[in-house]
DNA sequence: TACAAAAGTAGTAAGACTACTACGTATTAC
DNA sequence: GTAATACGTAGTAGTCTTACTACTTTTGTA
């Protein structure tokens, strides 16, 4: 049994390599640190199951993943992440990923969901499964601000660049409430709760 | 031997207790994932070494790593971390830490720095001393943000991140009007005017 | 050592923001 | 052609944040 490790903490890497191989003592098991490592090795040889980051250096896990399953889609995927489930359970298992853990997970997790994955299956926490029911509904696939309104997304912007409620109001001659209003709308529709990740998403997607 | 682990990611941890069972196999390790947790048990226990996360739920791992030195300072704390030595060595050694060490690290650095620790020695890896001694010759061309106080880095952190104001007061046990402050005191020195560009500098910084 | 500056901490009052609710008008789906 | 959403808009009441001010400790330094 082949596995492949991909994480950019050497510790972390030498922690999973450890669980793994208390649980399976005679797999065979190959890291590597960054995106671009993995996407060679992974393709280059055969695996598996290949464990993945979905931080890295280079580009993102989720990038990486979908590359994989480009050239070989057949290698199972499972992600780690130290994110919670809402930032990328769902992107992960759209782009093919076989499951997704967090890294507050503990090792019998870990060696439970190998387990499931090498036997052809899905492992899908209760978590992750909550997370992806609600994603059915919604339209995952554009990139979550087309779906604002103009008002919205003019908001948005000023919002991200800086500007207060109560500015944006006397900006577009509407009452403060309004644009609250228009604020709480932005985030439920982004999944965003505060200020901050308004911010963030908005430097991410280039909107500012 | 009685070593304590303080991490929030069970992986991680369990990890950590795999490496230095490997390289020391009659130690007991115990671990904790939280920054109360960690508090408790080091004061309330002996250990020979304790090696702790920076980032953790609840108090940051540098304030826990003051108040250990404050009750126990004979107990040397080894400081484990995913950011680079410029983000944290500095004020982790000057809390009293005796190592500073990325999750980067390979494993045989671990188990050699706690050696040297064991030994009552610090282990100071080639980064984290030229981090140091570039400290020392406090100059102008910091970034910006290095001329913060701990406290006032600290609620940069968790401002840039999302956290409310008295969310914060909370965490730190601090009142609302402190956390204010402190965010008043930030904004002068980086000469920000809201908290959208708040959150834009500790991005560009890396700081979240 | 002594004194100034920086850091850590809060109180108060004023002002800003939020959650909730509401309602008319467009769209869309079936 | 109607029912269900989506959109644009605000009011109210209560909560949260801010700007100032101020007091202690530390820390740095002449």
């Amino acid at each position: 049994m082949k596995v492949l490790i991909a994480d950019d903490h050497t510790i972390v890497r030498e922690g999973l390599k450890r669980i793994l191989l208390e649980a399976f003592p005679f797999c065979e098991i190959h890291d590597v640190s960054d995106a671009a490592d993995l996407l060679k090795k992974a393709i280059s040889e055969k695996w598996d199951i290949i464990i993945s980051d979905i931080s890295m250096p280079g580009q993102s896990g989720i990038e990486v993943l979908k590359q994989i399953k480009e050239h070989v889609p057949l290698v199972p995927v499972l992600m780690l992440s130290m994110h919670a489930p809402e930032q990328y359970a769902v992107r992960s298992i759209k782009a093919g990923a076989s499951g997704y853990l967090t890294k507050e997970s503990a090792p019998f997790e870990l060696v439970n969901a190998v387990e499931k994955i090498l036997g052809g299956r899905k492992y899908i926490t209760p978590q992750v499964a909550e997370v992806l029911a609600e994603s059915i509904e919604q339209n995952v696939d554009k990139a979550p601000h087309e779906i604002l309104s103009d008002r919205e997304f003019e908001v948005l912007k000023l919002l991200a660049s800086g500007q207060s409620i109560s500015k944006i109001g006397d900006a577009l001659s509407l009452s403060v409430n309004t644009i609250s209003t228009y604020r709480a709308r932005i985030m439920e529709k982004l999944n965003i709760h505060n200020n901050a990740n308004l911010v963030k998403y908005a430097m991410k997607h280039g909107l500012i």
